[in-house]
DNA sequence: GCAACAGTTCGGCGCTCCCCGAACCATGCC
DNA sequence: GGCATGGTTCGGGGAGCGCCGAACTGTTGC
């Protein structure tokens, strides 16, 4: 036996329906409440509670108690790509099936249009913003994904966004988005644009969940850097 | 709650400790036996047959029947690279203890000096190719990972290798070595190496496990081609 | 101080799951 | 045909796990 009491143990912390909708809900890179997590999953609070402690002694998350609140987010870039990976490989091996109700068909079809995927921007928004900085030669596609010189200056010009010095993240990376199929940018790239669009309002959050709507400085901010039409 | 039975289900796959051995051991890309398996689990032929018929119906592994013989092999470089990532993820979260015994310690250290990883080249022969296919600029590594020009020759004229169109595997793709904590090229690109080395006896597979040895044609061949001192 | 609220701990119920041994089928060899 | 071998099916035992309700701790607000 040579390592694999590490992978089993680890699979195991999302080998299960309440903690997978705990991760998959945590998706959005914010902090949830335990009792938010509780209520997303369908359990009692105490079952949420013990289920938390779990995932977080597997250190796939990290918590920050505020008074009589247990704020909960993910531990890192890490564990966020780990989430994709597994999502991504299990809606892609069976087909998931429509939406039993209306509330949730709407749901679906906002995340669908544009939401957040941990710290960066997913579904057709972020596919379309993808497609625009290769078209414009700010991101290089052919053979792996890499920042152009002109990309880096956009960056600098455009975002203020500068790589910190030292830093192991990579700059851009691929992320597959389960609901278009395509892969889009994620990485210290897609963290900064997403975060420089929230802080700009290009786009707001709407509900509870990952959804974001782009707004119409957005749409325009958009056309106007990226020549892209969302 | 969206989609997480898929993710949960996925999980459970590997959520055990006999499955996660198979994976592991399938890692190498080659089709084994059921008995074989058995074997290198510790586990009885009854309860083998029982996982990896699990394994089967989820989809990661596929089966091909010679007379009384069960084969497995891993279904693709999707599930390849799934079992990846969860296994890197795992032995960088919790750090793994030092073996048992001194036949495990052996078969690990030759593993840690060069072995396959489903179907490229690993350990630290396959961060040295890596390294010196960068060096050589073959493979440009700032800011993702990308084959050049010089490259696209290189792999045309030393390994007879040009993209099969149509594809939509990635020519080069980074996977993390859990022994060398450093990433390697994977992708086509380093599938393409990986059978060069072993069809002109480059390298030659030694026991039964991932471990490879190179041979005096390689140590030459891989200083030739690569300036890659190994 | 008291009530409302968020969260935790604990005992227990029920279910699943992993594993084995025994019996059974199929193939290959003598 | 007889026998060994690889693999499968089936029944059962034992352990672990997920969930809940009830009781409890600690915080916030009146």
């Amino acid at each position: 036996m040579p390592q694999p009491p590490q992978l089993a143990e680890t699979a195991a912390l999302f080998a299960d329906r309440t903690r997978a909708a705990f991760c998959l809900a945590l998706l959005d890179g914010r902090a949830w409440t335990a009792g938010e997590l509780a209520r997303h999953a369908g359990v009692r609070p105490s079952t949420a509670s013990e289920q938390l402690s779990r995932l977080i002694e597997g250190g796939l998350l990290t918590e920050e108690r505020q008074g009589r609140h247990r704020y909960v987010r993910l531990a890192g870039p890490e564990a966020a790509g780990l989430i994709e990976a597994l999502a991504s490989y299990a809606t892609h091996a069976s087909n998931t099936q429509p939406p039993q109700n209306l509330r949730e068909s709407v749901r679906l079809s906002a995340e669908a249009r544009a939401r957040t995927c941990y710290d960066h921007l997913a579904g057709r928004l972020g596919v379309a913003l993808s497609d625009a900085m290769i078209a414009r030669g700010l991101v290089a596609a052919e053979d792996g994904l890499a920042v152009t010189p002109d990309g880096r200056t956009w960056l600098a010009d455009t975002l203020g966004f500068t790589r910190p010095p030292g830093t192991r993240r990579p700059l851009v990376r691929s992320c597959l988005d389960w609901t278009e199929r395509r892969p889009h940018l994620a990485g210290a790239l897609g963290a900064a644009l997403c975060a420089t669009a929230l802080e700009r309002q290009w786009v707001r959050r709407v509900g509870s969940g990952r959804a974001v709507k782009v707004t119409p400085e957005g749409t325009e901010a958009f056309q106007e850097l990226l020549g892209a039409t969302v």
